[in-house]
DNA sequence: CCTTTAACTAGACAGTGTCAAGACGAAATT
DNA sequence: AATTTCGTCTTGACACTGTCTAGTTAAAGG
């Protein structure tokens, strides 16, 4: 027993209310969210979280924030484990973008498919900011230009990220049938050849 | 006064309180949602809804499917418009897909990035499915395939839809800024292209 | 040891969705 | 034409929500 677990003053409550957040979330959803039910979670009083958090917005954009950071560290590890070849690193970094939203839907959605998130916090901001220049080095590895004035590239930043971001959401979703209902390894040979088309 | 406001008996209120929900849903989005605000705006007492859809899940159910039967009559006005040619009835489609989403944002994402609605209602299954086949139709006048036996068809709709819907989820969300924030033309330039492009 | 200060609790408040009971008014039955 | 029936809507209550204010605890600094 290295902590003693009721003490007064927890140690660390603010990771602790962030961590008990994700769980509210995957378990109940956002429409079933609860900032009560994830005090109790923690073992702390209904109005603790004001204090670490100010509101129950002010917690669920720390709680974004984190998950972009993740968010871009699955689409590192896939690179990592895959050929260097900057095309296929694309085809992997989106591979994990999907991996990443099937694994943590509720999440995902919070991230991109809410106006929950402060999108002015400074560290929010930062975070998702972080994955967008992610794929700007990504894209730009590939067709060599610069993301902010060659329009090829802009191009392609859009159609890969559009076309992953679309998989990604639609999957969450269930849709389409045979896509969401397909094995594993069927379901990622199509969505290859779906990405890289979009690659040009 | 052809209609006397203040019977105790409505006349339509089903249709005042989907209306109302709509309104509701623009102004304050789904976070600040609230069905006795819904209500208010039709005039009615806090607990009359109930009767009309059950519960709040019940009326957002309704709501949504509303919205993807609006959501059909948008893509096939702007395909009416426009060239025959298969191809081109596709990407029309996609533009009047993207089109929707950009007037609608709240609920566009009601219909498709949250877990409001019954997936099980019969209203709300076949407004849904109803746009699905359309696009299998559309798909199919380009690659003469059968959609559910043909690879080429499925992959086909996968690509255009995924792009698609990307396109339109994250433009909802500002991103990226140089397509969200691009003149119109130009933004329907670059949408064109990259839907064109996942075509093969 | 005493004071200061951050961390957390307790209680209250307005607002939420849902349920039960009843009031209203139109339509159906006699 | 009078009366019953029935779908529609209201009223009031309930447990629960997020946030605010005031007060309690315990760790840190002089």
């Amino acid at each position: 027993m290295a902590t003693q677990p009721k003490s007064y003053h927890h140690g660390d409550l603010r990771a602790a209310l962030l961590a008990a957040s994700e769980d509210e979330l995957t378990e109940k959803g956002m429409e079933k969210f609860s900032l009560r039910s994830v005090a109790k979670r923690a073992g702390v009083s209904h109005a603790a979280p004001a204090h670490h958090f100010g509101d129950v917005k002010g917690l669920l954009t720390a709680l974004a924030a984190s998950g972009y950071d993740r968010f871009l560290a699955t689409q590192k590890a896939r690179q990592r484990a895959a050929d260097p070849d900057p095309r296929e690193q694309l085809i992997q970094s989106g591979l994990g973008y999907i991996d990443f939203a099937l694994a943590h839907p509720a999440l995902f959605r919070l991230m991109f498919g809410s106006r929950w998130p402060e999108g002015t916090d400074p560290a929010f901001k930062d975070s998702a900011d972080a994955g967008f220049e992610h794929l700007l080095n990504n894209v730009s590895a590939i067709t060599g230009g610069d993301p902010e004035g060659d329009l090829a590239t802009q191009v392609m930043v859009v159609a890969a990220w559009s076309t992953v971001h679309g998989l990604a959401d639609l999957l969450i979703g269930g849709s389409p049938h045979y896509l969401a209902e397909a094995a594993p390894e069927a379901r990622e040979a199509m969505m290859r050849e779906i990405i890289g088309r979009s690659l040009g």
